[in-house]
This record gives C-alpha cells, structure tokens and sequence, in this order.
DNA sequence: CCATCCCGCCAATAA
DNA sequence: TTATTGGCGGGATGG
C-alpha cells in the first residue's frame, strides 16, 4: 500500500505552461456538482469513496466534504466504512421536513421577530436562539449530567462541530425561522452554541459555512446575493425549487443563476497549487493521469431541455446509452485504482452528461412538487 | 484592502 | 497497531 505512485509526476508542469492554477477549478461546489452528476444515474446504489476520489481526481479528504453534506440532506447514507448508499434527491423533501420539525421542537417556538422593521432589515442580531445539537447517540448513558456538555471530555464535543451537523443547523435557519438572508457570519455567530465572543470561533465556523454554502449552492438550495441596501453578501434561501411563487413556469429549473460557472473541465485536480516553495517533491497521490480531452466548449451550461420534457421521468432517466461502467461497483475494492488510473476514466461525459444532469434535476424537482405538492410543504416566511 | 475558501496537517475514531 | 474520518486554520486567491 503506501504510494504505488506513478511519480511519473504526470502532472506538475514540466514545461507546459497549462492553467497556472485556477481556484475555481477545485472548488468544493463544482467537485459536488462533478460527484452528482456521477453518480446520480440509474442503477448507482453505493458509491465508494476510493472510487469517488480517484474517478473526481481529488483528495479523499474533499470527498469526505461532500459526502458529509449530502448525507445531512438526505442525499447520501452511511452503509459502512468506504461506502455510502445513494439514497437519491427524492429523500430530500423528508429529511427537509424533519429537520424542520426537529428545528422548531428544539427551541422553544422561536415565533417571529417583529421587532418592527428595521428599515432594511438586516439579518440576525441578537435573537439568541440556539440551535444546539439534536443526536445524543449515546444509549447506556449511566447517569449523564443534565447539564450542558461544557467539559465534556472531548466527547460528543467532535459531532457537534461536525460539518454534517452544521449544515443542518444551517438549514434549520432557514426552514424554522422568518429571517431568509443571512449572512454567513450572522450564521455562524448565531450558531455557535451562544457564546461565540471569540473572533476565531468565528472565523472557524464561517469558513466551514462557506464550504456548506457552496455545495448547497451548486445544487441551488441556496443563491448568494448582496444585501440590497447594505453591501454585504447573504444566502437567500431556495427550497426546493429554484424560485417558487406565482405559478409563473419561466425557468422550473435554475434560471440563469451558476454563480460558479462550471468550468470547461469536469475533473478537479491537476496541477496543485504550488507550494510556497519552488520544487515539490509531489508524489502525495497518485492523482490523475492527464488526460482530459479539454474540449473546449460546453460553456452554454444549462442548455438541455428546451422548453420541453425531453425525459419521461423514471427516478431519473436512463443516461440513454452506454455504459458507465457502475455495474460491478459492489464487492471490489480499491483494486481499480492503479489500473483505471492509468487508462482513461474520468470524463467520458462532458457537455453530455451535463445536459444529463440538468435534465435530472427538473424531474427529480418535479417530482419532489408532487411529493409535497399541495400540502403544507416547506415554505417559509413570506 | 478583505471576502472567499483550498490545502493538507494531524488528531479523534474505527477496524 | 494501522486505516478512516474529518476538525481546523494558515495563507493563497480573486475581486
């Protein structure tokens, strides 16, 4: 085990001048929206994190990010170790609800905050409404102190700050109270168990937030925009649907909004960035070979279904042809790896799958409105 | 400037 | 013990 490396160094420069780096490439939002669209096809039941890690080019540690925050949606279920079952965007609506419910439970029905109308209103302030933990796992518990964690020898201490549960917290916001723009470091003070008087608790949470919002972003749960009247930026919950109200059909589908445009590359990876030395001994990961077509073109994003319902729902509709490969995803191991690694893998799809994808998601939407359809569904403020 | 947030060290946890 | 998971925050990037 250890490094097999093909320290071919196969990526690292070597004289092409190539993409100097790009941030935006490896960003946690596009690496979600390159997982979903991998995975969300029909007959994908488990997804191994090897597999997503080596077929996405990234570190197993981003995997871990991503798979952390679909899980606490809905999306995603833990099966056992290296493996997560694909549960499908049809167990979000539910996992909404019951988030919102636990929500309200949890504090003690924090109404509204009809502290007049501030004249554009901000968004949090005071309002200290804690959304603590939620899951005490612990069963056998022998006599447990009542009280709050405080010192609680490094225990349930790691869940609570685990980024599954904060974004649900962060969902809860949304789902329980009026407030529908936040902040990122409203939220995060406003989630930090209370106190948060600390500017670096702070800091932590909002950039865990960050990370969060952008995953939800790139499933378009959420938009970023700027505070109308003050500059500064906030999330405006989605739902479900893009932009609901008024039965206006317009876009069902995430209108023009990308925000993060997806890059021409549907693999992250490639080149890192480069250490703040010269060298590098750069021989970490095996990380991908370079092969990437780089067609250059699929940049009209959300093309696909032109007015029309192309697809005929189904859970999601068959990729039409070929293969993906996903049917012997079951017993195997890491043993791909080396192998796969070194012929082609990752992109067979590109602007096709793209399309694939966003075809998905209008009926997977569809299909969540008839779910929850005329009954008293999400929908909050007004 | 400063809002974003990637990278990956290294500590908890699980096998 | 080793292998998985994943907090955490330095500091680079992009506006």
């Amino acid at each position: 085990m250890a490094l097999p490396e093909f320290h071919a160094a196969a990526a690292m420069d070597s004289g092409y001048k190539d993409v100097p780096y790009c941030r935006k490439q490896k960003s946690l939002g596009l690496l979600c929206t390159n997982f979903l669209s991998l995975y969300n096809r029909d007959g994908v039941e488990t997804i191994g994190l090897d597999d997503a890690a080596s077929r996405l080019g990234v570190e197993r540690r981003r995997i871990y990010d991503i798979v952390n925050v679909l899980e606490s949606i809905g999306i995603l279920a833990r099966k056992a170790k290296n493996r997560y079952t694909w549960k499908g965007f049809g167990a979000i609506p539910k996992a909404l609800e019951d988030l919102k419910k636990e929500g309200l439970k949890e504090n003690g029905s924090a109404v509204e905050t009809s502290c007049s109308e501030k004249t554009s209103d901000d968004e949090e302030d005071e309002m200290c409404s804690d959304f603590n933990n939620l899951s005490q796992t612990d069963k056998s518990d022998s006599n447990s102190v009542p009280k709050c964690s405080l010192s609680n020898r490094s225990g349930e201490n790691r869940k609570e700050k685990s980024l599954g549960l904060l974004t649900q917290n962060f969902v809860k916001l949304f789902l329980c109270t009026d407030m529908d723009m936040i902040s990122l470091d409203a939220a995060a003070k406003l989630l930090l168990g209370d106190g948060s008087r600390n500017s670096m608790n702070t800091r932590t949470k909002v950039r865990r937030l960050y990370d969060i919002a952008n995953v939800l972003s790139s499933m378009n749960f959420i938009e970023k925009l700027h505070h109308p009247e003050t500059r500064k930026p906030a999330f405006r919950w989605l739902g479900l649907n893009g932009k609901p109200d008024k039965g206006n059909v317009e876009s069902l589908v995430l209108s023009e909004s990308r925000k993060r445009v997806f890059g021409t590359d549907l693999t992250n990876a490639t080149v890192k960035r480069l250490k703040v030395d010269g060298d590098a001994p750069s021989f970490l990961k095996p990380h991908i070979p370079i092969q990437i077509k780089q067609e250059t073109l699929d940049n009209e994003v959300e093309r696909a279904k032109t007015g029309g319902k192309s697809y005929q729902f189904g859970p999601f509709a068959p990729a039409n042809e070929h293969e993906v490969g996903a049917s012997q995803d079951e017993k195997e191991k890491q043993v791909i790896d080396r192998e796969s690694l070194a012929s082609t893998y990752l992109p067979q799809y590109h602007s096709q799958a793209l399309k694939d994808l966003f075809s998905h998601y209008a009926e997977a939407w569809k299909s969540w409105y008839s779910e929850v359809d005329g009954k008293n569904h999400i929908q909050i403020i007004s």
